[in-house]
DNA sequence: TTATCGATTGGCCGATCGGTCAATCTTTGA
DNA sequence: TCAAAGATTGACCGATCGGCCAATCGATAA
């Protein structure tokens, strides 16, 4: 039978839905534990009974928000294949995620910005897993070989990556038209497949 | 005759100085008034009679590192001309002043995550000029015309700022190689000129 | 029914926060 | 020479921080 008043995984779930909320908007040191029991309706006393120290319930909401990211982008790599549409299609599918999930971009740069480890192991197995497919591309001939599949991949992420980082800034310059997503993808794989320079 | 041992000017610089390099590497709100002035060799109350409250002093912070990053680009983009070789030319001196202050690169990040619109005027100086310049490029067909210009300079902008704010990481996953720093500029001229596929 | 265990609360702790204020010290101009 | 102005200090303020603890509350098994 549930329990109707008592229900600690809700708890749990309230806990790190507003501390995951505020972390990401905020930063680790700009929320205290008072903020995110305020905003989960619970007592600063149940969050540390439920998670520990203020280290530890931000290390539980990376986590929580990292099963996401990486769930998302494992299955996005375990479509088969190594051509030219595969790599445009993760490409596309990435930024479709990172669209859709702000919280993830902001969880991203808070990453950067205090250098943590955190996602390190799990992001080298995706750059690993990208790299055979680029290479297995450039022996078919159908991407350049004078180019190193690592750096193919962290251009690409970093070019995706950093037009949602600084997305809100770009569109109080381009006064704020209402499909500046569309045109930067559109120009980026544009430009990353073909370049700038006119084909001769 | 100059002071010797009240010399208010080297005070506030000495205050700057040190507030600049907390902020940028800790964030304003995990730097306390009291760390600056431990750093800086000063009572907080000294901090309090020069700049004001701790948002005041991490204004003039953030001003005196944009001066130093608007002259360097506005000196960049002086240079004449539109082509191709001022578009490469360009690129490789963002990289190279990003490289030489990485300050600036974290200041960057900071604002970004804030959506602090304190650059954003100067900024939109910069964009329209390089817009005219890539304009005068492709109405001489030295660059290809179904191309945006503000998102060809969005997109240069972000895969340069975007490899050193996740540099650290890269350095991690790539085995800390000690020519990243060059591998990834060469691999961005090339996919950014050429692309990525073979050319025909 | 009752004993037990986890969930939850409010109160409390020492430390530190940003900020103020009066007093002291140093420099400078009349 | 001396008073005014500015630089600098240490003490202090209320508020809030992260964290702890005893007591209460609710659900459940014996």
């Amino acid at each position: 039978m549930a329990t109707r008043t008592l229900d600690a995984d809700a708890t749990r779930h309230a806990i790190l839905t507003s501390a995951e909320q505020l972390f990401v908007e905020k930063g680790f040191a700009a929320v205290s534990i008072s903020d995110i029991g305020r905003a989960a309706g619970v007592t600063k006393s149940l969050i540390h009974h439920h998670f520990g120290s203020k280290e530890d319930l931000w290390g539980a909401a990376k986590m929580r928000m990292m099963d996401e990211y990486f769930a998302a982008q494992h299955a996005l790599l375990e479509s088969r294949g190594g051509d030219v549409d595969l790599l445009r299609e993760s490409i596309v599918a990435y930024f479709r995620f990172l669209q859709q999930n702000p919280n993830v971009v902001r969880l991203l740069a808070w990453l950067d910005i205090a250098g943590d480890p955190i996602m390190v192991e799990a992001a080298r197995q995706v750059t690993d897993l990208g790299e055979l497919r680029i290479q297995n591309g450039q022996q078919l001939g159908l991407l350049r070989s004078d180019l190193e599949p690592r750096m193919i991949i962290t251009m690409f992420l970093g070019v995706v990556k950093s037009w949602f980082q600084s997305r809100a800034m770009c569109q109080v310059i381009n006064e704020n038209s209402d499909d500046l997503d569309e045109r930067y993808l559109q120009t980026v794989l544009k430009i990353f497949f073909e370049g700038v320079l006119p084909r001769p």
